[in-house]
DNA sequence: ATAAAAGTTAAAGTGAACTTTAAGTCAAGT
DNA sequence: ACTTGACTTAAAGTTCACTTTAACTTTTAT
């Protein structure tokens, strides 16, 4: 089976022009033409999938144009290929750590408004602090992408 | 107590720069000067907690704005700053929930070049799919900011 | 045969979240 | 008193990931 780039887009839920500049960057290897026109065929969902994981998952445009590059090398980059795909599984490990940290903070927050709106007023929660205690600044913990020497 | 920008934007992990930005941008109500520079206090700390939360879980600047004017304006918006609060935590849920399976797709891409590399060649795996087929692209979960009518 | 719909390109534009620059003020140490 | 370093502002610049535009070609439907 093939595809046009809009029933492409459509089930990726992206739109054409995305997918046209994700070509133009080269994170469309191979993609098949017929008198100029873009030509989806099954092999490319495959790598389409992989895409969208990493793409969901933060990676620039630019290192997943890196990981084309490599997987054009073909078996000689598989050692490389595979620390990449472990560095990125690490990017998710710790991205669902820190949501997990700040799904707490907001549920502690859901439930200073529920005891508020009970209260029917801030001034009966406003000296509460979250179970870790608040001024404990240091404790948040803070993105690698935050870190700055200055 | 009481801290420089400096200082702050170290606890913090962002530059000064960050820091101004947001005092600019109406996230940092009520701060102090003296001679017109910053001073920040333990008050601001409980806040700059509750700012870091909705920064780092994708809340744009501006909605933050918004639930900074709600507060402003005390008891009567305890209501729609609940259901904001609320808001966001469905957010992180679904973000959770989505790396969740982001990460089972990196833990068959880590699997595939480990098979790989033990063979030497890719050839090994290359018709190898994932637990949920490969093929079945409506099966990937599209983010809602995804989602295009076009 | 023709009109409309969908495809193409290169290039310019957008929006978010900062970051940098330039010109200046304030505070601390020698 | 003076230099150094941290602070201030407004405004311009940057980066990323698209999105839009304009001019054009190809495909599809009537």
């Amino acid at each position: 089976m093939s595809y046009s780039i809009k029933e492409v887009a459509d089930m990726m839920g992206v739109s054409t022009s995305t997918l046209r500049y994700y070509d133009q960057e080269g994170l469309l290897p191979d993609l098949k033409r017929v008198n100029g026109i873009r030509v989806f065929e099954d092999k490319d969902f495959k790598w389409l999938r992989v895409l969208n994981c990493l793409k969901n998952t933060n990676m620039p445009i630019k290192k997943i144009k890196e990981y084309v590059e490599l997987a054009k090398q073909g078996d000689a980059s598989l050692e490389e290929r595979y620390q990449l795909i472990l560095e990125q599984k690490n990017v998710i490990l710790e991205q669902i750590k820190e949501w997990k940290y700040y799904l707490k903070e907001i549920e502690y927050k859901e439930w200073y408004y529920e005891t508020a709106i009970k209260a029917g007023t801030e001034e009966a929660v406003k000296d509460c602090t979250p179970e870790t205690p608040t001024l404990a600044v240091d404790r948040i913990p803070q993105k690698e992408k935050n870190r700055k020497k200055e």
